[in-house]
DNA sequence: AGTCAAAATAAACGATCATTCACTTAATGT
DNA sequence: ACATTAAGTGAATGATCGTTTATTTTGACT
């Protein structure tokens, strides 16, 4: 008797890519509300059923576009960390990545950002999102312990030190505002006049 | 010959409040995408034909709802305004007023998130929202005439003394961060770091 | 009480929804 | 070349969508 093993067709990482980029595309223009899964299928350029290989159901296609997202931001402001810069340089630094990022990917952040206000937000673990960004966390802890950063509760904190590139990014401020490397510069230092000490 | 004049049955104002409120819940519940006309007619106990008495499509639903939610804020923040007050006393009073709205209206505030971060956005002149946030808004702009506020661009401004309360206001972060006036003093104050000269 | 007009609705419209099913295609080791 | 297995799909599923139509109800007026 003839055994056969687990030979496998692999899955196709180009349309992996072309549904992660349809789904931001389609919801990002029409909406959660008009993204239906067949227009999704039709602009990836592959068939519905398809969906159903690489996803359990439209809800967790949504969701894991989201996470992926904010995996690939949480390693790009990441990039080159250097812990042993001050603390002010190092926050500096995570965010002119973090707008260079939002530049290059206007789409990937406006899609978190529909996406966390939506209520598909509550089905996604909050830990799990934010331990890609600990690094980042953890400077802003050892500016507390040494004195540098104003003791305050931690989600005041990042309203004031993260909160406003949200702001600053959002499409319809983008409109009447460049942010250019100056205005970047000028907006981070109101946000270290908020949590300095 | 008798001649009827314009009597005319005038429109339910309950079944009017019904549907305001039933859009907000069941958009905040379920999101966009699963609001349909006939559950948000169900959970306003009208029949979906009822909505189109008072509103030319669903999009004109939810869109109306966004704007009557931004006006009575506007209203609600701007009560007793005191213009001769300090500028900072100005601010911290709309500070505690906007929090003070969210607590009572978590709800109402939810809504107009998830819609301003939606593509149902773009559909709203910008302007007719802004208008009733002007006299707050003039506060700022004499800030800064005075040399009492950083002399830079003002959607910069605003990220710091506005949006910090939306980050603040999150139903997430409110989980975790009893938002209460010691809490609430205590991020004005980062606020006011940030944006004064 | 009777009349009008608009409010209100139940029922029905075609369209589209998310998902499934029966089937074909393609890549692999023998 | 062939057998195997999962990738991939077109078509069909019943359900639900937004909206319209035909009809009934309601309330202010004579």
């Amino acid at each position: 008797m003839i055994v056969y093993f687990d030979f496998m067709r692999i899955k196709d990482d180009i349309k992996q890519e072309a549904l992660f980029e349809a789904t931001i595309k389609l919801v990002n223009e029409t909406g959660f509300a008009a993204s239906s899964v067949s227009k999704i299928a039709k602009q990836a350029g592959i068939s519905p059923a398809t969906i159903y290989i690489y996803h359990k159901n439209k809800e967790e296609l949504l969701i894991s576009t989201y996470i992926q997202i904010k995996k690939n931001i949480g390693s790009v402001i990441h990039e080159n960390f250097d812990d042993s810069l001050p603390i002010r340089d190092i926050l500096k630094n995570v965010w002119f990545k973090m707008f260079n990022y939002i530049a290059k990917h206007p789409d990937y952040f406006q899609y978190t950002e529909q996406f966390s206000n939506s209520p598909y937000q509550s089905l996604v673990d909050k830990r799990e999102i934010e331990k890609y960004f600990d690094p980042v966390i953890n400077v802003l802890l050892r500016g507390i312990e040494q004195k540098i950063i104003k003791n305050v509760n931690f989600d005041i904190l990042t309203a004031f030190i993260f909160y406003p590139i949200v702001a600053l990014s959002n499409a319809r401020v983008c409109q009447d505002l460049d942010m250019n490397d100056e205005n970047i510069e000028t907006a981070f230092t109101l946000a270290w006049d908020a949590i300095k000490l």
